[in-house]
DNA sequence: TAGAAAGACTATACCGGTTTAGTTTCCCCC
DNA sequence: GGGGGAAACTAAACCGGTATAGTCTTTCTA
């Protein structure tokens, strides 16, 4: 039932024809096996429960013979310490959280997430650990959820990404008591450890690459400046121009969806002067531009160069094949779910810094024809 | 902590230079609110707990004014019960699962997933529920999940998605007694609810539309044949073609992503007799199949003609558009999610059919040149 | 008007672990 | 050989709800 329903209309069962019934009943009552917990073990072993859970949590003052018998016992009966009345006892819930605010069209198209959530998953399986997923409309939502999930006592610990300017969940968090990582270094300060991939550099090379190539009027379709990657990349590129020796480059401001993406192009394709090569703050939005570019008869990479940025696995596939920066989504994952795992355990856990990202060249960056 | 941890170091402070300290010691300590516990509810409001909890659960026995005033004083108060204790007493998690076992490189390039969840959220957030999401690299480990899933308690039910033939988790949830819904109907027996979206019908529109455009050289570039919907999806082609008084159309099975996407397109058109149109089982797969053909110097529409299915978002912004199915996967989240609450509610729920998928014609179709 | 039945509510067991406060036993040492 | 102390173990409280059995009124019934 859910929390506190005042009217439990949630399901009331439709008259229809029910040809299906739940397997529930069925296979329950079948084997029905006598459920084994830290009790009947005990009991098996000849110690009290208490002992069977020193023995289980290998805490001192347990005669080693006895802790081995106990643990056999344990074995034998197959026994599993029940994760329901621990969470009860510890006050944990052995589980993480990841909230996604995002709109579900630009969610739907950037591959971020699953391969991040794979690498999650790589390391928190074999730790016992779930994950759990939230994705909400909008930052209200969001930190409401951060609230609820706290309250409810549903997770131990989150994953922060898409950091934003002065992004309000981490004082949330931090008030809440709630143990963190952040995807990146956010700009404010922060009790939490921050698990990094810099985009700098790889921004940085994008535009250098370009700039080696000949072009002079780079253009850069930017993603929203709220988020701190969107600013961020939008930096690197701005200093990128000028280390280049170049003049200011164009930006126009999206936010990171596949139709912005595409918007922009058209606005920067259709000026009277437009840009040479244009650098995209994420691949979903260079695809588009490409798409947009032939629509407009620019060729892709003869009238206009393009880069990208996630070398997501489209990227090698359309035509050309994109010109890409390449983080590494899952092993992020993996890093930022075994920083918040020793955060736990520690109480402290140190900033992480990946491989910076890298420049792949493939066919969509060519010198300009002049 | 790990499930059995050799020390239970709980949280002590690694003494490494430590400019970060977690949030928890200095947020937890400030406030420190008085934990307001049924108990305190009870008592504040004269009465004994088991009475609190009636009047919460709105359950009979409880009078009209008691009840108020007992909910009066829970409001008060701010109490929530607590989800962790009544998980131990009801022996329930309040949760579902979704478990994917995919290739993360497929799972990356399909946006179904995020849009599914986005819309199972919906309808699980505001009942209090959560999701929790395991990915996972093979069969095998999906399977291990289940089993842990439910050992643990984690879960009160579980989407099945990628229906698979002869699906082996079906039994096995039925072995365990986890209530479950299938996304699409299953090929054998099985005591769960399916909530459908047929893809049947714009399958067959596609061919249909190519057939009334004059195509009579049609490709399938079908997904795996063990997904029952790879191989629902290369029936209905070849019977649309059938219908269509065609003949049998080439078919190349692949795994769905977008490598292999590309490479059955290479294959297709570098025949000697290629097709004039191809059928992809998915967008991604299309896109690819696009890259490829302009890779191969054939024009699309105008020397071949593209269909995918799904209408990811990138389908209208590609050049040239894409023709495909539109299917709604925010919508059959939340269908799958209802049902499969009403499930547990009520032991049994019926069959969800959902509009079927249809054919959404752009720009990558059009007659074949003669 | 006794007696049964219903209604409102309490006390308490229970879910299955963890943890603290004892208790016993054994050993060491002066 | 008696006191001190550590080691090994037990008993019971505790986490915070739900559920069941039972108590005490009040009301309906025969």
């Amino acid at each position: 039932m859910p929390a506190n329903i005042p009217a439990t209309t949630t399901v009331k069962p439709t008259a229809q024809s029910t040809t299906k019934s739940t397997a529930k009943s069925a296979a329950k009552s079948v084997a029905n096996p006598p459920k084994v917990t830290i009790e009947v073990v005990a009991k098996r072993a000849g110690v009290s429960k208490g002992l069977v859970s020193f023995a289980l949590n290998n805490r001192p003052g347990v005669a080693p013979e006895t802790r081995v018998r106990i643990l056999q016992v344990a074995k034998e009966l197959g026994w599993k310490p029940s994760l329901r009345a621990r969470s009860l006892s510890t006050q944990r819930s052995y589980a993480l959280g990841l909230v996604i605010a995002r709109n579900p069209d630009v969610l739907a198209s950037d591959p971020f997430f699953p391969s991040f959530i794979a690498g999650v998953e790589s390391i928190l399986a074999p730790e016992g650990r779930a994950l759990v997923l939230s994705v909400v409309p909008d930052e209200e939502t969001e930190l409401k959820t951060y609230r609820s999930l706290v309250a409810d006592g549903r997770v131990d610990g989150v994953f922060l990404s898409d950091l934003r300017h002065g992004d309000p969940r981490i004082p949330l968090l931090a008030e809440l008591g709630l143990p963190a990582v952040t995807l990146g270094r956010p700009d404010g300060p922060s009790p939490f450890p921050a698990v990094t991939v810099d985009d700098t550099p790889g921004v940085m090379a994008s535009v250098a690459h370009l700039a080696t190539l000949g072009h002079r009027r780079i253009a850069h379709v930017a993603g929203s400046s709220t988020l701190l990657h969107g600013s961020r990349r939008r930096a690197a590129f701005a200093a990128a121009l000028r280390e280049a020796g170049l003049p200011e480059g164009q930006t126009v401001e999206t936010d990171f969806s596949v139709g912005a993406g595409s918007d922009a192009t058209r606005r920067l394709l259709t000026q009277d002067t437009p840009p040479t090569a244009i650098v995209y703050a994420n691949d979903p939005m260079a695809i588009a531009g490409l798409g947009m570019a032939h629509e407009l008869g620019v060729r892709v990479p003869d009238d206009l160069s393009i880069t990208g940025y996630d070398d997501i696995d489209f990227c090698r596939y359309v035509y050309p094949p994109l010109t890409t920066v390449s983080a590494a989504p899952m092993a992020w994952g993996r890093a930022a779910a075994s920083t918040l795992l020793a955060l736990m355990e520690n109480g402290s856990a140190d900033d992480v810094d990946l491989p910076a990202a890298r420049l792949v060249v493939r066919g969509s960056t060519a010198p300009p024809h002049g």
